[in-house]
DNA sequence: GATTGCATGTAAGGGGTTACATGATTTT
DNA sequence: AAAATCATGTAACCCCTTACATGCAATC
């Protein structure tokens, strides 16, 4: 039965507009990420290529004993609607990263939005942050996990305001 | 139908090894790392707490219209051998995180280890990431993702390296 | 010619989210 | 007394991982 894998679809989507992929080449690509947001297992990888061709959104191509996909045009209208799509709340690190890996299909603007909307919501969680390591001071608490997301929530501030600062790096 | 959640029931377990904690809680405190790795749902954490009460892991009393959850002897038993575990090659963020906060948790030297299997590996994508941005370079890639990539692991690389270096910290 | 790496796939089951529901307590 | 926040819960469904399975190509 084929199963929607909503989030790997469009992923896979977009890296396919940049390029045609064998879903070998996608899983490698991918697995450079992988101590970030980790990498889909091929148990999901390939149901969602096979999802993608028969929905006509990809074409599929033998070369050599591998197996080509390419994204169509009705592959790459979906991809644009879905970029359009208005941001929610949710912006979990692996979320941004999918965004910024898709960001070819953004314009300009959608971009520098999408990349604000992430500003404005680590700055909150960094004071929030911040509040709690002072709180716990000599406390029995996790000081660990909340110096390390308050050293790593500084560090993508200062990379977003580093971004935004030079647009012809976009 | 109780199911068994098996991540979220050891971060659960963890946190309420330092203190007795409601549902509520738990959800509050999580959502301070929600950008870095999303936040549970009450649909996950509230039946992950029945499953723990259910295996004696853990105890629970009303309080003033709150469910206040305790560990029990059993429940740090069972956090202990969890924590012993051999580590497995996969440390996605989320993992590692997950590891952090459990990091009370840990024997110095467990943890001192820990650290550096992640940094080794962070090492070695670092360096498959530096190569990736190279062989791009005017190309039509995406290099937002690839930078981003880059800067994270030498910064979290960074961390590592002063964490490791004043054992105090820890 | 045997081992290692490339390459693709499936089935079962697990762990989670979404959407829906409810009520108590505090604040305006 | 209304609105917002605190607080808990369930059921359906979804996406993904794990484990298993296969075969070709390249290298030793």
């Amino acid at each position: 039965m084929v199963k929607n894998t909503v989030k790997l679809r469009y992923l896979v989507l977009g890296l396919l507009k940049e390029k045609a992929l064998t879903g070998y080449d996608i899983k490698v690509f991918l697995e450079s990420f992988s101590w970030l947001i980790g990498s889909p297992s091929y148990g999901s990888l390939y149901p969602a290529l096979h999802a993608l061709r028969d929905d006509k959104l990809v074409t599929q191509e033998m070369e050599s004993s591998r197996k080509i996909y390419r994204i169509t045009s009705a592959g790459q209208q979906e991809l644009r609607e879905w970029a359009d799509q208005p941001l929610t709340q949710e912006t979990s690190l692996k979320t941004f990263l999918m965004h910024l890996i898709l960001s070819a299909n953004y314009s300009r603007e959608g971009l520098t939005a999408y990349l604000q909307h992430r500003q404005s919501q680590i700055e909150a969680q960094r004071e929030n942050l911040q509040q709690l390591l002072q709180d716990v001071e000599s406390g029995s608490r996790e000081p660990l996990a909340l110096a390390y997301g308050l050293f790593m929530a500084t560090q993508e501030l200062q990379w977003l305001e580093n971004v935004l600062a030079e647009p012809r790096e976009m």
